[in-house]
DNA sequence: AAAATATGTCAACATGGCTGACATAAATGT
DNA sequence: ACATTTATGTCAGCCATGTTGACATATTTT
């Protein structure tokens, strides 16, 4: 994937001359040393992470978006449309769009409430819970490997270093969040 | 930002009925535990750490595309475009769009290779470095937070795990990245 | 002189965001 | 009982950013 080569030869010779003096505070305050190591990092990282499903959903013509739904529905099964919505943090007809297909095409299906007969509860299919594992499962694989090299450590200081970089009014629900999911998709231990 | 309520009444309820048995093997060999916890984490702390720039980009009508020409611009003045390529990993059309705004807008200029005419090296102006250093320094500032919070061993630590999670033919090609970008673009200690 | 390379450009298309307006059914409040 | 609010869906159109394919231009390499 992606030869990244920024050729030593030539380069850095010819930019040399005339980058400006960029040691002055840029209208941000008093200079702090930029985690440039960190911000790629994570960019590249991320891209991986994401790559692996990404070759699975394109060849049944689906995309990061249908991904973000399956994984969220399969994890919370029976959540309303708004709950999810509210995560995605996207509008209701960019939802629809994606959503329509799913159930179309049988990964996921909507019951009415049972207490609340507007709301349109959100369920994988057997299917669709077979995609989410298999996706799940190439992700999970990507952060085994990880851990494998770095030691059974680095998975909590994995798990807390991502927490803290969660805005912090956010934290809080992302964990209740997590810990209900596991709870209620995962319930062998 | 996004309010996360998957409420608990109700759906925990609905939900338990008819949820497949998920015990099996998924078609993907011997169960793996699924790493859900790092999983969600990245993605939600992954929206946040783009989600401060992407505020202040699009009140200047740029989005996250422009965002990462503007960085390794910055980081690596004097790139070729067929170097950006292949880091950004999209085709020269995509690219070009995107660039041409910035090169319009006084973000970035393109000058003709010394050695080989054919090129249009690649430096962000002032401007375009001003830009550049405020977003960086957003991010930076949610790093920093979160390090603060766990203790200088976080940086470290979440460099490897980062590192790890790339792919291992990226890996020493990021890093090299990395380094050289160090020395090119931001040579005070 | 011919071929390969670095870059740019035109045109068309797909995905997945967005806004605004409106529709329907069910729950809730007075 | 009726009015209002809520949960959801839908139509239509726009925008950003990715794609493919074809072709142009300048320059370097063979």
């Amino acid at each position: 994937m992606a030869d990244i080569n920024v050729t030593a030869k030539g380069t850095a010779v010819a930019g040399a001359a005339e980058r400006p003096a960029s040691g002055g505070a840029p209208a941000d305050g008093p200079r702090l040393e930029l985690a440039w190591d960190i911000i790629e990092l994570l960019f590249f990282a991320y891209r991986d992470f994401v790559g692996d499903p990404d070759e699975v959903l394109s060849k049944l013509g689906f995309g990061r978006a249908h991904h973000r739904v399956l994984h969220f529905v399969n994890r919370n099964p029976g959540m309303k449309v708004a709950d999810l919505l509210d995560i995605l943090n996207i509008t209701k007809q960019s939802l629809g769009r994606v959503l329509k297909q799913m159930v179309d095409q049988g990964y996921v299906l909507q019951k009415e409430g049972a207490q609340d007969r507007r709301q349109r509860l959100l369920y994988v299919t057997p299917k669709g819970e077979a995609l989410a594992l298999k996706l799940a499962g190439m992700q999970t694989a990507r952060i085994n490997r990880a851990i494998a090299e770095l030691g059974p450590a680095a998975h909590e200081s994995a798990r807390r270093f991502l927490t803290a970089m969660i805005d912090a009014d956010d934290r809080e629900a992302v964990l209740r969040l997590i810990a209900r999911a596991d709870r209620a998709a995962q319930p062998r231990s």
